[in-house]
DNA sequence: ATGATAATGTTTCATATGAAACGAATGTCA
DNA sequence: TGACATTCGTTTCATATGAAACATTATCAT
């Protein structure tokens, strides 16, 4: 189908002047949606860990336990908005914590479709045990940038998530970036 | 196992001053792990989208042959250090790719567990068109960003990286973050 | 050489993921 | 009211993922 005169192949490496190279001179290292995708996967895999070492919580699960440790009761819906995962993901992640006795079901007075969910007590202080250890990670993970870029890249990153939000772009989320 | 006393449970939202609340004022959409993590997928699920509606390939397919279209013949070992996937995923993403005719497989002169990769004409002519298209699809999705920021990110990421990297944080990917 | 160890890439297997189908409940509107 | 459409959350199912086991070939030490 594609088809394209592929002259006299010379490769020529990374030289300041790319004209007339393949790809005009495209490189993967320096494309933000890659570096974008490997930096979060590596922080991700550092906090999967700890969460799994030390609570035996998963990334998703402890994604619910922070928006419930801060938001008090709340319907799962609320949980899906507040967290960028979607619903299956929070419906599984509920039904372990549930599962685990961290988290309980009460009945939504107004919808018998849902039900209000919040932290156990039991929840309540593993979730007091994760945040100051999320915290500490965090420091130590990007202790690289001082506090002035930890937060101009959080800026950054607000900046972006909105304009994406404001594309169009599906909500949820996916195994890999670009 | 774990047990707190759980005083008068009064909840308050968002102030500025947090002392004794739960989680001492933990909120996740302030996390930068998680920060990163949703607007990696984001960016991501755009870039998967749009690779795969005009191109059929996933996302670790257009890296191999993002690699192989600027570096030359290379054996996938090489495609996994430059590409921050693991082997498996190289693995099958060659193999996708050798049977849409893409990527071709060749002999390596010195190491018969081996063989060296590269893209056919074909799989040339597909990587000359999907080049602009990324790199407009960049543009796009990063234009809240101005060219400095968009500059300045791509530093504070490659910071962070290095970083993460010398923390021993193993490679590889991960489907989530923190 | 020769045996032990390491490296390359594939396969296997158990898990994670999300789109779509679903049952139940609610909302809408004539 | 009584269809009909919509929303909530779960379940189903097909796919994606990577750790571990594997076959093959290289490398190293003797």
């Amino acid at each position: 189908m594609f088809h394209m005169k592929r002259m006299s192949t010379v490769r020529v490496h990374h030289p300041p002047s790319r004209a007339g190279e393949p790809g005009s001179g495209f490189r993967l290292e320096e494309f933000l949606p890659y570096r974008l995708s490997v930096t979060a996967n590596r922080m991700s895999r550092a906090f999967a860990r700890a969460y799994a070492e030390r609570f035996g919580l998963s990334i998703p699960e402890w994604r619910v336990m922070a928006v419930l440790g801060t938001g008090g009761p709340m319907p799962a819906s609320a949980i899906v908005e507040r967290t960028a995962m979607d619903k299956v993901k929070v419906s599984r992640a509920v039904a372990a914590l549930e599962g685990k006795g961290l988290v309980l079901r009460r009945p939504h007075p107004n919808d018998r479709r849902s039900a209000l969910l919040d932290l156990t007590a039991e929840g309540r202080a593993v979730f007091e045990q994760i945040v100051p250890l999320a915290r500490a990670l965090e420091a130590e993970l990007t202790a690289v940038l001082g506090p002035e870029d930890r937060a101009l890249l959080a800026t950054l990153l607000a900046r972006l998530d909105a304009h994406l939000g404001k594309l169009g772009t599906p909500e949820r989320d996916v195994g890999d970036p670009g």
